[in-house]
DNA sequence: TAAGATTGAAATGTCAATCTTA
DNA sequence: TAAGATTGACATTTCAATCTTA
């Protein structure tokens, strides 16, 4: 009987392992931390992208998303430019060097989840986790806090 | 066709919120942290339990676990006290009102581990979670960091 | 030398207050 | 008033250096 307390257990640690192993990997090879490639793929794929946006994305707050936008302003991988649609929000683009950065981390993050994720498991299993923290995501995210 | 960045983003995101969310509901009922609730939970589980077997158990740093017992002691929630058998550790204990804390606060864990993980999903694939999560941390945690 | 633990500094997140614009 | 963002204070973690004992 593997209780719930031990799936909440093994969720997370997981999770901080991977997280750790593949963040340890990317400052080594790419001088670049997980948390900001997170950031640089949300700015990547969202078309006039805001801060609002990378905290949804994210799950984080907007004034934690904010600070993480000033980390990659700061070395030079992404870049604010006025909302002709809003001013009081900015437009967050990559620049040429954080294009060419993220290229090269996303290889690294595809190869680590290939290690880390597929291999253990085999593609049949990694559909179905796929499909099963789908459900668990959306469940917690609409349901919102519990009041 | 879900990539395996999703699976990923998925895994990491409903992590974050269910952290919050089981958090939020146990500083508010228990003036606790989920990360204390951690800690105690393994030094309850743990006889001779030194600070390099709570940062083993929770995949943290032995400086953490080491900060996050200054933490507890100072709430008046465990105590070090001297390891006969070897005197560079103590041994961590929890408190009385550590222990009527903890029976009050595993409690509403549990009850937020049903409402966010096992009402999703009923009970076939949650054990189905369990195995596949068992299996991905101990590939994880025994392959170590890849060097 | 190595193992267990502690400590201070840096990174990164939350929260609350505040500012600007819709 | 509300929405989007910023900022400063605080919490928690990692990392490195250091200390004590095996």
């Amino acid at each position: 009987m593997r209780g719930i307390r031990q799936i909440f257990d093994d969720l997370v640690r997981f999770e901080t392992v991977l997280w750790a192993e593949v963040d340890a990997r990317l400052r080594r090879q790419c001088t670049l931390s997980l948390g900001s490639l997170n950031v640089m793929m949300v700015v990547d794929a969202t078309p006039d992208c805001r801060v609002y946006d990378i905290a949804r994305a994210l799950e984080i707050t907007v004034g934690g998303a904010s600070q993480a936008v000033d980390r990659l302003e700061s070395a030079g991988r992404c870049a604010r430019r006025a909302n002709p649609a809003d001013r009081r929000s900015s437009l967050i683009e990559l620049t040429g060097a954080g294009r060419t950065l993220l290229g090269e981390a996303v290889a690294v993050f595809d190869e680590e989840l290939d290690r880390l994720l597929r291999e253990p498991l085999g593609q049949g299993d990694l559909d179905r986790l796929g499909t099963t923290l789908a459900t668990l995501r959306r469940a917690a995210s609409g349901a919102g806090p519990q009041p």
